[in-house]
DNA sequence: ATCGTTTATCGGCAATATACGATAATTAGT
DNA sequence: ACTAATTATCGTATATTGCCGATAAACGAT
């Protein structure tokens, strides 16, 4: 009864990785602070926050989920967040979104 | 004063569209779904839902999110509905992770 | 026309995500 | 020690997502 299923379970594990690094694509915000600290290759939070139409405290938690899904490193200098781009786990997603996107077009011909 | 951010302003179009493709596969209920319809070419609803821990309603509104971004097609077939893979909408999801994947290894040295 | 089958949608609830301001924490500089 | 600057976290409000059961809608078969 009201077993609130927990979004991860039931899934082959495979699954869930590709869903996670969609979920962290899954908001403009995110996306456009990977394509920032690509194009600055390090960037300290203050300079993300002013490139962005959100509040700092919202920028520092897009940041989190960033770093959680690995994405970005952060490194404390000073009193400043410098962040960086985890190139490493930026191929690892793109590993395993490139393997979703081949397995999906091999057969892709439909049938209806 | 509470003024509710509409998700997807103050964006760049692009990012927003990547935003969404991520959105579309961040749930491992739609991933597994995408890689069923690559596995079988086509099914009806019901396989999907057999396949799936998920009550018939959950699948259906999964469904819906694939068909809104576009990535498979739904037809009515009598009582059934069948569905299958947008090979067209997959390689255009593709390429735009994979144009963000690629400026992102780019220039991928962290300078932190 | 009625019944059985299949799928989509509705209504409602719980959980998560998103946003903000306020505050805490950390550090540099004085 | 105090102040200013920067960033992370907290508290909270709202929106969205995800889930289910129930119901509606569409169709085939009888």
């Amino acid at each position: 009864m009201g077993v609130t299923r927990t979004r991860e379970t039931g899934f082959a594990a495979d699954v869930v990785r590709t869903a996670r690094w969609g979920r962290a694509l899954a908001h403009p915000a995110r996306v456009t602070i990977l394509t920032l600290l690509a194009e600055r290759r390090t960037c300290v939070c203050g300079e993300i926050v002013d490139d962005l139409p959100l509040a700092q405290s919202t920028v520092s938690q897009h940041l989190r989920v960033l770093r959680e899904e690995g994405l970005i490193r952060g490194e404390v200098d000073g009193t400043r967040s410098c962040y960086c781009i985890d190139a490493e786990r930026v191929r690892a997603m793109m590993a395993d979104l490139n393997r979703l996107g081949a397995s999906l077009e091999r057969k892709a011909a439909c049938g209806c």
